[in-house]
RNA sequence: GGAGGGGUGGGUGAGCGGUUGAAACCACCGGUCUUGAAAACCGGCGUCCACUUCGUGGACCGCGAGUUCGAAUCUCGCCCCCUCCGCCA
C-alpha cells in the first residue's frame, strides 16, 4: 500500500510512473473517495465533539443532583445526526482502503521502462553453457529414463502439474534443499524459520496476495485457510504488527517451504516436467531492513542466490525486470535465470525485490529509529535462494552425460551419501 | 471435543458505567546533583486520523455488534492465549 499523503500530494507525478505499469488504474474514484471522506469524516467528528461536551455536562450535573433531562434530549438528537452521518462514512472508508489494496507500488526510479518481460534488461552473466558433443535432452526424458520421476503416477495421485520424485530424484531434491540451507544459514547470515504452510486472510493481505489475486491460490474452507504460493507470506508476516526493537535490523530468514500455485491462466505453457507445477519446493530469503539500507540489501540478496548457482556450477544471468514486468508489491525486482539445455533458453529460478515499505504498511511493520521518534515502516525485501524444483532441472540438464547418466554436483557428494553419479 | 482462566500503552500490571488515553513500576528522553559516572530527586514520554500557525478535535484498552445521555468497565458473537480432562501424530 502507498502512503496516502503521498499520493494525494505527488498525485500527478505518481500516476505518470504507475502507467509504464501497464496497468489501469481509476484515478477518479481515487481523488473522489478521498476527499469524500475527509469531508464526512470532518463533518462527523464536529457532531461528536458536542455530543461528548453535552454527555460530560449531563455526568457533572447528575453529581451535583441536578436535572439533565433536556441535555439527554438533546444529545439523543446528535447522536441520531450522527448515526445518519456514520453510514455513507463507513461506506466510503471501506471503499477507498479497497482502492488502496489494489493499487501496485510504484517502481523505484532506475526501473527501466518497458511494456513486458521482452523489455528487460540484462544485468550480468556467469558461467558458459556446458558443449555437448551430443543432442541434449530436455529433463523430464532424463528423468524418465534414469527411473527418478513419475509424472503419469502423479497424475493419477493428484493431477497434471504435479510431480512424484522416486529414489536418486528424490534424495536429490532433499539434498539442495539441505544444501541452500546450509549455504544461507552458515555463509550468508541467515535464520533459518520453519513456518506454517497456511496462513489466514491477514498474511495474505499483508503481503500483497491478498485482495487483487485470490483466483491465483488455493483455499481451504472451514476454516478459511490458504495454501502459501510462496515462505515470503509467513515470513514476512512473522512480524506483523510488531514494533521492531532498535538494532534488531536488520532481520534475515531463510525458509524451506513448499509452494502452492494454481497457475490459473498458464495452461499452454510448460506443461510438460517440472518447471510449472502446482506444489513446488522453495527455500526463500527474507529480510527486514532500515529505509536506508534496502536497497543495498537487495544487492547482497541477489548476490547470496547466485551463490547456490555458482557453487552448483550452473550457468545463469542475472536480469533486472522493466516497469511493466514488475510484480504487485514490488518496487524493484532482479531474475536470476539459469541456462537450460534441454530448451537452450534461460530460464527464472530465482527473483529477488525490494518491496521497500508497500508490504510494511499493510501488514504494520514498524521500528523506531530514534527512542523517541517516530514509529516508521520497515523495508522488506525477499529472494528465492533458489526454486529447488527449477535448480533440480538446471542440474539434470546441464551435468547430462553421453551414456544418459547424470554426474552429481560436487557441492551436493556429502548430501547424496557420496554419490556422484545417477545412473 | 468437555471444564475453567485470561487478552489493557515498548514491557510488567492496576482499573470493572461519568475529566481514565488510562494508576503504579520498568525501559527510554531531558534536567538537578557529581571531577565524571552510578544512585537519588524533578520533569517528560502511546498510536492512527482529520482540521489547522502555536494548536484543536475524533478514534483506539484482542476483533465486531449492542445496551446507555455516557463503556476499558455491562450484554452478545467471533478470534487468540493459558490450565485441567478426553482423543490423537
Amino acid at each position: 500500500m502507498l502512503d496516502v499523503k503521498f499520493l494525494r500530494e505527488e498525485l500527478t507525478r505518481i500516476k505518470e510512473r504507475m502507467a509504464t505499469r501497464e496497468t489501469e488504474i481509476d484515478w477518479d474514484e481515487f481523488v473522489y473517495l478521498d476527499q469524500q471522506r475527509r469531508d464526512t469524516l470532518a463533518r462527523v467528528e464536529k457532531l461528536k465533539e458536542r455530543k461528548n461536551r453535552l454527555s460530560g455536562e449531563i455526568g457533572k450535573v447528575k453529581k451535583s443532583g441536578g436535572d439533565a433531562i433536556a441535555l439527554m434530549r438533546e444529545v439523543e438528537e446528535v447522536s441520531e445526526t450522527i448515526r445518519k452521518g456514520e453510514e455513507p462514512l463507513a461506506e466510503i472508508e471501506a471503499r477507498f482502503e479497497k482502492f488502496m489494496l489494489t493499487v501496485p507500488n510504484l517502481p523505484e526510479p532506475s526501473v527501466p521502462v518497458g511494456r513486458s518481460a521482452a523489455e528487460n534488461r540484462e544485468v550480468r552473466r556467469w558461467g558458459d553453457p556446458p558443449q555437448f558433443d551430443f543432442p541434449a535432452k530436455n529433463h523430464w526424458d532424463i528423468g524418465e529414463e534414469l527411473g527418478i520421476f513419475d509424472f503419469t503416477r502423479a497424475a493419477k495421485i493428484a493431477g497434471a502439474r504435479f510431480a512424484l520424485y522416486k529414489d536418486a530424484g528424490a534424495r536429490l531434491e532433499r539434498a539442495l534443499i539441505n544444501f541452500m540451507l546450509d549455504l544461507h544459514t552458515q555463509k550468508h547470515g541467515y535464520r533459518e524459520v520453519l513456518p506454517p504452510f497456511l496462513v489466514n486472510r491477514d498474511a495474505m493481505t499483508g503481503t500483497g496476495q491478498l485482495p487483487k489475486f485470490e483466483e491465483d491460490l488455493f483455499r481451504v474452507s472451514e476454516p478459511d485457510f490458504f495454501l502459501i504460493p510462496t515462505a515470503e507470506v509467513p515470513v514476512t508476516n512473522i512480524h506483523r504488527e510488531e514494533m521492531l526493537e532498535r538494532g534488531q535490523l536488520p532481520i534475515r530468514y531463510v525458509a524451506y517451504t513448499p509452494c502452492f500455485r494454481r497457475e490459473a491462466g498458464s495452461y499452454g505453457q510448460d506443461v510438460r516436467g517440472l518447471i510449472r507445477q502446482h506444489q513446488f519446493n522453495k527455500v526463500e530469503l527474507v529480510k527486514f531492513t532500515e529505509p536506508e539500507e534496502s536497497y543495498d540489501e537487495l544487492e547482497k540478496l541477489v548476490v547470496d542466490a547466485e551463490t547456490v548457482l555458482q557453487q552448483l556450477r550452473l550457468p545463469y544471468r542475472v536480469v533486472e525486470l522493466c516497469t511493466g514486468d514488475l510484480g504487485f508489491a514490488a518496487a524493484k525486482t532482479y531474475d536470476l535465470e539459469v541456462w537450460l539445455p534441454g530448451q537452450s533458453a534461460y530460464r527464472e529460478i530465482s527473483s529477488c525485490s525490494n518491496f521497500e515499505d508497500f508490504q510494511a504498511r499493510r501488514a504494520q511493520i514498524r521500528y523506531r529509529k530514534e527512542t523517541k521518534g517516530k514509529p516508521i515502516f520497515v523495508h522488506t525485501l525477499n529472494g528465492s535462494g533458489l526454486a529447488v524444483g527449477r535448480t533440480l532441472v538446471a542440474v539434470l540438464e546441464n551435468y547430462q552425460q553421453k551414456d544418459g547418466s547424470i554426474v552429481i554436483p560436487e557441492v551436493l557428494r556429502s548430501y547424496m551419501g557420496g554419490l556422484d553419479r545417477i545412473g
